[in-house]
DNA sequence: TTCATTGCAAAGTTTTTGCATCTTT
DNA sequence: AAAGATGCAAAAACTTTGCAATGAA
């Protein structure tokens, strides 16, 4: 695995690291601005590509969004999308991938799977 | 329910009517021309945002690339990306929600889900 | 005639790329 | 010095908007 020397990419995983929650470009930028870190658009989007192609985060696709990014090191979960305050939280547990198996179309091979939720946070008025 | 006389927007409609999968704007343009309809691509992208809002077709997002848009009259059901040729396959059946009511916080309201499945269809190689 | 729809082109967004400069080894 | 990382600005990809022309009622 290669050595991530760079340090305006060291930056981009230390904030995904420090996320509760999938980040957006724009959030990353935002957040590195607050840290008096500076980076450059490109620079971002340049570590995010280098960081999914080293399979250290993925991205999270939204309905209606851009993608957001999160460490693979949080393991497997899904998404719970608030529709009001459109909020992305993660959701641990996952139902398996045994499950999935039988929706699958004959020859068919199944590499893994994402599950989204969406409906109101308990902010929001869920109950 | 306000009616639909715009002949473009007609051609939209029509042209997911007769897919099976979910198409992106772009799909729909060269589509449009293979059945001599010059569509603008402002036509069809103001068509998209017109029957989303009216509920009559919702976006489908999968990884890695723009939203593509089908008809909500397909009913619930999931999909299926090949992760070698990029196709995107309907996939008929669901789990049902129950199922992911357990996964859902204490006091958040689940609406609805959507399941993204990845991996190889038959011809890429399945099995 | 009247008003919504359409196409075209301009403007907006978001993401990528070219290139000169700066870092790290 | 060599290789790679960075920022900036230009370019590209995708989507929306302004506006004059068109088409339906």
């Amino acid at each position: 695995m290669r050595k991530r020397r760079a340090v305006q990419q060291e930056v981009v995983h230390e904030i995904l690291r420090n996320s509760t929650r999938p980040l957006l470009p724009a959030d990353i930028l935002r957040i590195a601005e607050g840290l008096g870190r500076r980076l450059g658009v490109a620079t971002v989007y340049r570590a995010l590509r280098a960081l999914a192609e080293a399979h250290e985060i993925i991205s999270v696709l939204i309905q209606d969004g851009p993608p957001r990014y999160e460490l693979v090191e949080l393991g497997h979960h899904h998404h719970f999308l608030c529709q009001k305050c459109g909020t992305v939280f993660d959701i641990s547990g996952c139902l398996g991938k045994e499950l999935f198996m039988e929706m699958v179309p004959d020859n068919f091979r199944l590499e893994g799977h994402e599950v989204t939720l969406h409906g109101l946070c308990a902010e929001c008025g869920g109950h």
